[in-house]
DNA sequence: AAGGCGGTCAACCGCCGGGAT
DNA sequence: CATCCCGGCGGTTGACCGCCT
């Protein structure tokens, strides 16, 4: 059971809102600000949940909002931050000035998805779907293989970028001497839990298990190392193994790390209203020290990557 | 002209994290 | 430490609109 309702549903108004309740939660909110929305409602005069208020005014009233179209360098940019983040959509709208997280969660699966299914890029994974198709052929001939780890995010989806280029990424951060178990520092039990994957295999299950777990360690490491700003997905799976499901929705973000970070301090703690911009930024930081930043712009620039992509060396999305 | 259908997007719902008490 | 409350988040729904037949 979760909460109880924030307000009582029976005096509340549902449904579009009118200019009127518009004009009457600008007029409030211009005046008294934005603090403690659960009062807004009944301060403003409005039949409305607390709730209901907050959204639209941050979706739609709020200052500075762009209500135009999202350009060519936005989708991109919406793109790229979906390889990292997932669907933060929240973390995706801060890079994004004047759009809301409504705004890019409502593009991203009415546009852009289908535009990624479209080039045979699979949008959840950002793998072409046809190296997916070829991992579930593999797999289909392969028996079964139980978790080796009660700990391991055994359901995590395979790495987002193309093989290549994601062990290219984990390499480098490797080299680097990155700490890539954030629930414990490294030791010998750890490394006896983890045997790295034998060699010459085309595709063996538990290698992606050993990557994604590693990728989702480094960047719960990263976290770390970032002031605890967000608290990262790598938990998240691992409790939801704990209780029993899957785990890799849940950690499928910090999959999407792009191989894990532990850079070094990126100029103090990460906090206030702006933590989450300072989060995004820090991994951005982080991309261009370690160069997985120029890897995901080489994918994106990769006619390859998007496999039905003729010839523009350049993101055309036109139609 | 009208009904079906799919796309878009505003709004709602339920859950979670964190601060306050 | 436990509980309550609030803001925030992501997933989902449903109304609306335009296009097609």
């Amino acid at each position: 059971m979760g909460r109880p309702p924030c307000c009582d549903k029976a005096n509340v108004k549902k449904g579009p809102w009118t200019p009127e309740e518009d004009a009457k939660l600008l007029a409030f909110t211009s005046t008294h600000g934005t603090g403690n929305w659960t009062t807004v409602p009944q301060r403003a005069g409005l039949k409305r949940c607390g709730k209901s208020c907050r959204l639209r005014y941050t979706n739609y009233l709020r200052p500075n909002l762009k209500h135009e179209n999202f350009t060519q360098e936005e989708e991109e940019l919406i793109v790229t931050l979906h390889a990292m983040l997932g669907s933060r959509w929240s973390l995706i709208a801060n890079q994004l000035p004047g759009r809301t997280d409504n705004d890019v969660k409502n593009y991203w699966n009415t546009k852009l998805s289908k535009k990624l299914r479209q080039r045979g890029i699979d949008p959840i994974t950002h793998r072409p779907i046809a190296d997916l198709m070829h991992s579930i052929g593999a797999l289909a001939i392969r028996p079964a293989q139980p978790p080796q780890h009660p700990n391991t995010s055994a359901y995590l989806p395979a790495p987002l970028l193309h093989d290549a280029s994601y062990h290219h990424a984990v390499d480098v951060l490797q080299q680097q001497q990155v700490v890539i178990d954030a629930d414990a520092p490294a030791s010998p039990d750890n490394l006896d839990q983890k045997p790295p994957p034998p060699p010459q295999q085309l595709l063996k299950w538990s290698d992606f298990l050993a990557d994604d777990d590693a990728a989702a360690a480094a960047a719960a490491e990263a976290q770390q190392v970032l002031g605890g700003q967000q608290q990262y997905q790598h938990e998240a799976a691992v409790k939801a193994e704990a209780a029993g499901g899957p785990g890799w929705q849940a950690g499928s973000s910090a999959a999407a790390g792009g191989g894990g970070r532990a850079c070094g301090d990126n100029g103090g703690g990460v906090g206030g209203d702006d933590g989450a911009a300072a989060f995004i930024d820090a991994i951005l930081d982080c991309d261009k020290e370690t160069g997985v930043d120029q890897l995901i712009a080489e994918l994106l620039a990769d006619p390859a990557y998007y496999a039905g992509s003729s010839s523009s060396p350049e993101m055309d999305w036109g139609y």
